[in-house]
DNA sequence: TCATTAGTTTTACACCGTTAAGTAAAAAGA
DNA sequence: TCTTTTTACTTAACGGTGTAAAACTAATGA
């Protein structure tokens, strides 16, 4: 092995550390407490040494960001055995919603949150690969005869939108406006279920 | 004017000016840039004076966040010009999509930031009302006859997850996966569109 | 006139992200 | 092997944050 393969062996895993106990920091006690400083102390560094791995502190929840792509791209890839594109997309929403509520760190960071967002476009490949994802179901809808004379930029936002915004409401816990013995889970499965209940039909 | 009075008015006009202050470098420079230090610098008190009339900072966005609130309700009020449920139905959309639009870090505030969250209940007396206005507005379409055997808890919620996903996917930026050429303003109308031909037909 | 009280400021604490200077050990060159 | 350079890391500092307690000042009441 080579010193510079070697080096570059160190500094990635010395950047895997860092995500490590960023992502445990993160996941265990939210956004806030995930500071340089509490990171550095899990690994047992000082806090300047994070600078020589990561540039700034956004770096490390951008990568924690395209983690999080990377794992739902992984749940949607189940819905491939889905044969019928009609049920496909309506299993996609459910998959977004179950992902939405099983990871809502990760989920609010790849989808609300500010701070892993705005420097770059190579973030984008991966919200990129998901979004091209429900467009290419929706165009296997259509060539089944769905959504005539529909865009398939228009439509797959419109569903996007109903999704995120179902999930969104659940992360920031705006559903406290409706009677808690109505149950959240509830809410957000019956809504679903009313929305493809309409799509289908048009 | 009793003593009492006097005080009770200068308390009052104190926040007000301290409100004053904070709305305006909120709306000019963001909410990071919103510290107590800067609020006290613009109306050339010191810091520690804003602690007597407000227990702490999310106080303060907390009374921003009602006054959103205000301000929504005041635009959703022109709906009750629309006669037809229906019609009134698909108007408030628009208002809401509108609203964010023209009042995007209020809508931050109102419906996606933690900050003016949690303490107390009484802030999501604003959020029930606007929340009973869309409920109100579907119950009046059902008595139209549309939205058969549909609950209008489910039904509202849908509705309003709908229009938030696309406010809060504009908000946070989240909307550059599609091609800028489209527009955001005219994904979010078309998508909408697509949604009230849908929601017409069932 | 003196004591009390209300309104405000000052100071301090414990954090934060980030950077620059300093240090010690490892590697390279002679 | 001895010296120099490079590497990896730490320490200390800057300017910022929210917040609480102590100190101060001016008006009020007795």
């Amino acid at each position: 092995m080579s010193i510079a393969q070697r080096k570059q062996r160190h500094r990635e895993d010395m950047r895997e550390l860092i995500l490590d106990a960023a992502r445990s920091i993160f996941l265990e006690k939210g956004y806030d407490q995930t500071s340089i400083r509490n990171i550095a102390e899990k690994i047992e560094y000082s806090p300047g040494t994070i600078y020589l791995y990561f540039k700034e502190k956004d770096e490390i929840f951008h990568a924690l960001h395209e983690e999080g792509f990377r794992r739902m791209i992984g749940k949607m890839e189940t819905l491939q055995h889905v044969f019928d594109p009609m049920e496909r997309l309506k299993a996609f929403g459910r998959v977004y919603l179950q992902f939405a509520n099983d990871n809502k760190d990760f989920y609010d960071l790849m989808f609300i949150m500010n701070e892993a967002v705005d420097h770059e476009e190579s973030k984008w490949d991966m919200g990129s690969r998901a979004l091209d994802f429900l467009k290419q179901v929706i165009r296997d809808c259509q060539a089944k005869g769905h959504f005539k004379n529909q865009d398939v930029e228009y439509l797959s936002f419109m569903i996007w939108a109903q999704v995120h915004g179902m999930a969104a409401l659940y992360c920031r816990d705006r559903c406290q406006v409706y009677p808690p013995k109505i149950g959240i889970i509830k809410l957000m499965e019956n809504a679903y279920t009313y929305f493809v209940n309409m799509l289908e039909k048009s």
